[in-house]
DNA sequence: GTACGCGTATCTAGAAATTA
DNA sequence: TAATTTCTAGATACGCGTAC
């Protein structure tokens, strides 16, 4: 198997008729061109080129050579084409992972716009709760909610996330509203199964932090499922303001505890190391940074 | 004689492989 | 994992041969 390079350089000295054009057309040095075409005869163990000082022509060799040369040549250039086409604007599939609520609340909404504006790319979106693994499952990319872990993965923050404690009036009025996150031990608490933190809730209020460990009837890797069971009037939830905000905005729930600040998290987006991040990749990051903002739209009226 | 162009020797920098 | 060694590609300087 000949080195392509060399390959190349030959090709560029027939097509220059001169060693020194090839090496200005390829900006290398006149010798390292000399190198590339000596080596290759050496590997080929035939001269591909009768040279003198003035003149250049090749050996019967070297027309054979070069005819396939040429064509080797020209499918690289197309295959380099071809590849770099797809980085000078997305186009493709993005392979796309997200949270069940969040891609369904305001991934799903938003990606018909993004994708009118590049109508050669095309979304294949993933809805699970479960942190996947990028690079074995073959994501281009991930939306992750809260706070991210040490991980090898490039994180993009795109917005912030505001955690809310909530309930339904009928449960507050059954039960009462706890006036400190301590009572919450007394009361029926909803959990999210990822959560990172477990079953503790972390508070940050006027006596410094607290933590409780909360429990109840229901936990559920969902974060829709929760949101019902709260609206139901089943027990106490802390839920992402994307996912409860049009509920607390229309009285279905409560906040509650609102003198008590849950720890800052935010909206990751997360992709997998690279030395080039795809174009498809950072075209759709840009897009959601800029829909979303450091304020998102579902936080206002709370 | 001069200009031009290729080849060789030598040096350098960076990458890859090896070793502790 | 870091340090060291080896390999490779490319640049510069210079010599040589040929054309004008």
């Amino acid at each position: 198997m000949q080195d392509l390079n060399a390959m190349l350089v030959f090709a560029r000295v027939v097509d220059s008729g001169s060693f020194s054009t090839a090496a200005e057309k390829l900006k290398l040095s006149k010798s390292a061109v000399s190198k590339q075409v000596a080596k290759l005869e050496d590997q080929l163990g035939v001269r591909l080129l009768n040279r003198t000082t003035r003149r250049l022509s090749l050996t019967e060799a070297g027309e054979l050579f070069y005819a396939r040369s040429t064509e080797v040549v020209a499918a690289a250039e197309a295959a380099e084409q071809a590849v770099t086409s797809l980085q000078d604007k997305p186009r493709g599939t993005l392979r796309l992972n997200t949270s069940m609520s969040f891609g369904q609340r305001h991934l799903g909404p938003a990606i018909p716009e993004f994708l009118f504006d590049y109508p050669d790319l095309s979304i294949d979106m993933t809805l699970t709760d479960r942190f996947v693994d990028l690079v074995k499952e073959g994501y281009d990319m991930a939306i992750r909610i809260g706070n991210m872990p040490d991980s090898s993965l490039i994180q993009r923050r795109l917005c912030d996330m505001q955690a809310l404690i909530v309930a339904s009036p009928d449960y507050l009025v059954r039960r009462g509203a706890p006036a400190t996150p301590v009572e919450l031990t007394q009361h029926n608490c909803l959990c999210y199964a990822y959560q990172a933190t477990g079953d503790e809730w972390r508070f940050s209020g006027p006596e410094g932090i607290v933590r409780v460990r909360v429990g109840g009837q229901l936990k559920a890797n969902n974060g829709d499922v929760l949101l019902e069971a709260a609206i139901a009037g089943m027990g106490i939830v802390q839920l992402p303001s994307f996912i409860c905000g049009d509920a607390v905005r229309d009285g279905r729930l409560v906040r509650i505890l609102t003198d008590y600040a849950l720890p800052p998290a935010a909206i990751h987006a997360v992709y997998p190391h690279a030395r080039h991040v795809s174009t498809k990749v950072r075209a759709f990051v840009d897009f959601l940074a800029k829909r979303f903002g450091s304020q998102p739209y579902w936080d206002k009226g709370l």
